[in-house]
This record gives C-alpha cells, sequence and structure tokens, in this order.
DNA sequence: AATAAATAACTGACCGGTCAGTTATCAACG
DNA sequence: CGTTGATAACTGACCGGTCAGTTATTTATT
C-alpha cells in the first residue's frame, strides 16, 4: 500500500497561469463567456476548479486574462507591418489585407472578438478594453494613413474613419460567417479571394488614378 | 369586503402573445438570450411568468417568436423594393443602400442579429431559422442581381457572392459598433454617411464604365 | 517540520419550469 | 335581471438542477 506510483499532482506554480489561460480560450471560444463552465476548464487544464482561484480571483477576470492574451501580439505584429510600409497606398493595401486575411484565419482574434461582440453587453469593461486596447486603435491607425495619402493625392476625398471601416468590415463579416453560420451548415467564404476581391475593388474605388 | 376593488388581472387571450413577445424583444435586446429572466419579461409583459408557459412552450421557443417577429417584414420589404427595380445596377445601389441603412436604424432586426451573432454557437437552431429565413435570401437575392448585372456589362468580372460580402458589410459592421462599442464610449456611425461613402467606392470600384 | 500548492467536497444563490389554487368571464337558468 | 355553475385565463409559491465561489484537508517540496 505504500508504492509511492505516480505522484498526484505536481506544484508547478510557474506554468499554471499559462495554461489555465490556455484552457479558458478554448471553452470560452466554443461555449462564450456565459456558458462556458469552471469545471471544464479546469478539467482541460489540468487541474481542479480551487486551484483556477489560486490564479484569478474571478470568472470575470480570467475571461480578461483571456483577452489580453489574444489582443496584444497579433496587434503589435500588424502595426509594425503597417507603420514601416514605405510606398504608396495601393501598396500598402496589398500587403496589409492578406496580413490581416491570414490572421483571421490563424489567431484567436476571432473567436474572441465573436465573443466580445455577443456578451460585450453584459460585460462592459470587457467591450470597454477591447475597443481601447484593440479596436480604437487599429481604426486609428488605419484612418491615419488614409488621411496622409489623402494628402499625397492617392484617394479620394471622404471620411477617413469611414473609408476605414469599409475595409475592414469584409473581414469581419467573414469572421463572423465563420463563427455563426458555417456550423449550421453555410458555405464558408474564402477569406483570401475575399481579401483579393476586396482589393481589386478598393483600388478601383478609393484610388485616384487607377484604371478599373 | 365586498367591494370589488379594480381587478387582479384581465382575460385578454388575443393580446398576450404579442404583448410577450414586445416585451421578449425589449429583454433579450438588452441582455441576450441566457442572461435574460423570463420573471422580467413577464414583469414587462404585465404576466405573471406562469402566463408565458400558456402561450409559449419554453423560453427558446420564445426567443424564436421574437426572431420571426422582427424577421419578416423587413426582408419582404427590401425584397419587392429590390425585384421590382427596374433600372440599371447603379441606380439600384443608389436606392438599395439607404434602404438598408434605414432598416437597419429603426427596425429590431439588429439587436437581435447582434443577438443571433452572440449566441449562436449555443442555440445552433436559432443560427440555422435566422440564416436560412433572411441571411441566406438576402445574399442570394443580390448576388442574383450581381449576375445579372454582370451579364449586362454593367459589374466588373468577379464572384457574385463575394461582392455581395462587400456591399453588404459595412452595414453589419455599423450595427455591432453600434451594439457594442458606442455604449462603452466609442464614437458612432453616421450610418447615412457610410451608405453614401459606401455608395461612391462601390460605383467607381465594381461598376464598368464609370468615371471616378 | 514547515510551508504552500493543489484537491475535492461543500455551500448558497439563482432560475427555468411546474402546478395547485384563484379569479375573471360568460352562458344557462329561474 | 340576478344568481349560479362551469370554464379557462392567470397567479405565484415552489422545486430540482446548476454552477461560481469557498474551505477543510491532503500532498508535494524544501
Amino acid at each position: 500500500m505504500l508504492q509511492p506510483g505516480p505522484p498526484k499532482f505536481q506544484r508547478r506554480k510557474e506554468d499554471r497561469p499559462g495554461e489555465i489561460v490556455s484552457a479558458a480560450l478554448g471553452v470560452f471560444s466554443e461555449k462564450g463567456f456565459a456558458a462556458a463552465r469552471l469545471d471544464e476548464i479546469a478539467r482541460r487544464a489540468g487541474v481542479s476548479k480551487g486551484a483556477l482561484y489560486l490564479y484569478f480571483e474571478t470568472k470575470e477576470e480570467l475571461f480578461h486574462a483571456v483577452v489580453k492574451s489574444a489582443i496584444s501580439p497579433n496587434l503589435a505584429m500588424v502595426r509594425e507591418r503597417l507603420e514601416a510600409f514605405p510606398g504608396p497606398f495601393g501598396g500598402l493595401l496589398e500587403v496589409f489585407l492578406p496580413t490581416i486575411a491570414q490572421v483571421i484565419a490563424t489567431s484567436a482574434v476571432a473567436p474572441i472578438g465573436k465573443m466580445v461582440i455577443g456578451e460585450g453587453r453584459n460585460f462592459p469593461e470587457l467591450a470597454r478594453y477591447w475597443h481601447e486596447e484593440l479596436v480604437a486603435p487599429m481604426i486609428g491607425l488605419v484612418s491615419g494613413l488614409i488621411a496622409k495619402a489623402q494628402a499625397r493625392g492617392e484617394v479620394r476625398a471622404g471620411d477617413p474613419r469611414l473609408f476605414a471601416a469599409q475595409i475592414m468590415a469584409p473581414f469581419l463579416m467573414a469572421v463572423l460567417w465563420r463563427e455563426t453560420f458555417v456550423p449550421v451548415g453555410a458555405e464558408p467564404f474564402d477569406v483570401q479571394a475575399l481579401a483579393a476581391q476586396h482589393l481589386t475593388v478598393l483600388k478601383a474605388g478609393l484610388l485616384i488614378g487607377e484604371k478599373a
């Protein structure tokens, strides 16, 4: 009866938070905030539910940590690529649109974003954080680039913020389509093809002095 | 002790379902499906919780009734206007975009749609219904009109379904922006201005033989 | 032995759904 | 016309299950 066998658990204080956040990302993505069960997050993280409370005070704080972890790297990456781009606005679009398509297809930004949209009303702090940390900077960044391009005479007159919305909107739609309607049988959108076609329309519709 | 006083309730079998659906629309719009409380719906409808179950079997069925009531009139209106339009595609866009903007600004489609997006994963029947009854028909309708316009040589070559997505996406974004970020301090989008600017870009980017 | 990580059993509030009882309404009857 | 009996709309207290969060206890580590 005294054979030790494999220990029941190990003490791994350093790794737990990351593993828990990772597990929580999965469950929140699949179920949304309200329907996510802490028992399931704990199970996937390989710990007990009580252990969650050693590292996070509440469910909401855990959600917050998930959102933070999903935002920062992707935003930084996009921002760097955009600000470092030297050429004209048309060339910037050629780089930017496929980049966005790729981030959407591969990162956790999409399901988290959908969750923020779905439950933002009930968790205003979260919507505020998402808006201030990710959405507003992105819109501002793109708007600023558009305004500069207008000043150089490359982009037609108009509200830069609305132009930014027009540029980003199809990607938002593709994400929500994939997350909402594809699971119930809708035909998916090919995000890369959408990016390519969107680029064509934008170049003809937004830029000055381009041929259709 | 026999003074009747005001009666505790009245029997109004005809009106109850409509009043309950209306109250439910409000609560579902504000809270989402999961967070909506049947007690609150009942309170707003001026009945007891038990009365809800005289007219609807479950919470989900009530939600279904709400979705139905919000969809049908608006879809029918848009479809009629679109199919009856005689002129070229550019002129159709001029009518269609402001119409969409108006429906978004005034109808209950927007909050319900946001709710479907937010909770569709947990209620696939609902997402399926919304997709089959509203979204797929709309996409199909617009795609068909685009294909016809392409055949007439009015619209550039490309996947009509992707074009349809590009046309609709900014309105989706405006709705979600209003529902999600404006309550936490974001600056709203002027949907009418967005429609106007979107029209300009689409005419230059989508149509053949138009001057920028 | 002392400490802290981790567990597992537990609590209490919440809420969808139920149902026994109440009351408005109306038709039948005197 | 007033009364009464029958019906069905309606109420509201209640129940059972669920789940975020707590705590008494065990176990790994130093």
